[in-house]
DNA sequence: TTTCGGATTTAAGGATTCTTTAAGAATTGG
DNA sequence: CCAATTCTTAAAGAATCCTTAAATCCGAAA
């Protein structure tokens, strides 16, 4: 899945764009025309687009009518001003949000930002090339999902709000496990090794879950 | 969240059309000024502005392009005939929609309606090859009727509203069957197995019903 | 360097949770 | 009122996950 889908055939204006969002983290694609883009769209998806009413060949209103028949993938719409007219009015209905070119790099990011907040950022929690989603459960490096248990999850998710922190062992226990749990804390030690496998590049030699002698452990 | 901020600072007004948007079962709130409006809007958050553009203190220019800093909440503007000027122009753009001063109120309720309507009120729900109709309670999978009984269509629904969202089985049994008695849970975990054999590919190994370990069930 | 306590690893049950099946109860429609 | 459909319940079987325990490894202090 694309974060961003940029839909414009001026070249350098697209790159700038996609350098600016690239520097927020975002994954970008760029589509030179309807086509492409919805080529790129079916085969990815994506959690926005930024589409240019203006475009050779197919336009964005046929563009964005096609992504409206099968999702609702929010959709931003870019327009110079002397397009205005009742067809971008019509339009401006199905899209989520509306900026005027030439538009300023600045309002540009803040609105993207604001779609994403709005949209997808409520329950995500980002660290380096990891992603917590709270709504779905899911954890992702970089692009692939890795499945995690549910206790798995939770003792991820409790490391990572805490991020730079050092928890001790007593304490995540009883955040996970609850005060009145039996089990030994030697169940934690095992769920930090599996956790381990899956999200560190060499699990062997630990960077995202630290350990701390003789307290407990840290999520950098 | 108020379906519907009204801004406005002419009172009368203002309580005439509360009173028939609040006897369409509208939630409905009033602000008599721009400031007040975004309190509010802060606050509580709106599905509709319904926005005069003339305004003491703040005028709606300043309302709506507050709003649009941090939303895509439908606005709908009213404004005097005298006062169409280049301003009104581009605060239309960011506007969903426009009605004069005076308004008939029937026209003014059809207007909100049909927002409503657009935006949140969908009667299709569209998931991959998936395709659920809330009007007529059928449900499509590709262009074939898959046929589907009252609980099964309510859990669906449930289950496709909150698409990548994990819900857990207790919030399903209490949306759905509207108690929460834990033995009875077992129906629930009947249910979805009947649904899967509906409308999965494979029911032996399901996709877009997914099973979370220890938590609930998952629509993608 | 040695020692010791803590940390890691491993794997095998054990426990929990989910799936499946089927029978009978409840509801609906003719 | 009967038949057909739908729903609930229960229980057994599967799948997954968690815990435990024991062996091993490692870091820090003497």
């Amino acid at each position: 899945m694309i974060d961003i889908l940029i839909v414009e055939d001026n070249k350098e204006l697209a790159d700038l764009l996609c350098d600016f969002l690239r520097a927020e983290n975002y994954t970008v694609s760029v589509a030179e025309n309807g086509e492409k883009a919805l080529q790129l769209y079916q085969r990815y998806g994506a959690r926005l687009l930024v589409l240019d009413v203006m475009l050779p060949g197919m336009d964005g209103f046929a563009v964005c009518a096609k992504i409206r028949e099968e999702s609702n993938t929010p959709i931003l719409i870019v327009s110079a001003k002397t397009e205005k007219d009742d067809k971008l009015a019509g339009l401006l209905a199905g899209a989520d949000d509306y900026i005027e070119k030439p538009y300023d790099i600045d309002i540009m990011l803040a609105k993207i930002a604001g779609i994403f907040k709005r949209r997808y950022a409520q329950d995500e929690l980002v660290s380096g090339d990891l992603r917590l989603n709270k709504e779905s459960r899911t954890v992702h490096k970089g692009e692939q999902e890795i499945s995690v248990t549910a206790k798995e999850f939770e003792l991820l998710l409790c490391l990572a709000e805490n991020q730079g922190k050092v928890l001790n062992k007593d304490y995540l226990f009883r955040e996970i496990w609850g005060s009145d749990s039996f089990s030994e804390q030697q169940t934690l030690t095992v769920h930090i090794k599996w956790l381990r496998e899956k999200i560190e590049d060499d699990p062997k030699h630990p960077t995202r879950i630290q350990t701390v002698w003789g307290v407990g452990y840290k999520f950098v």
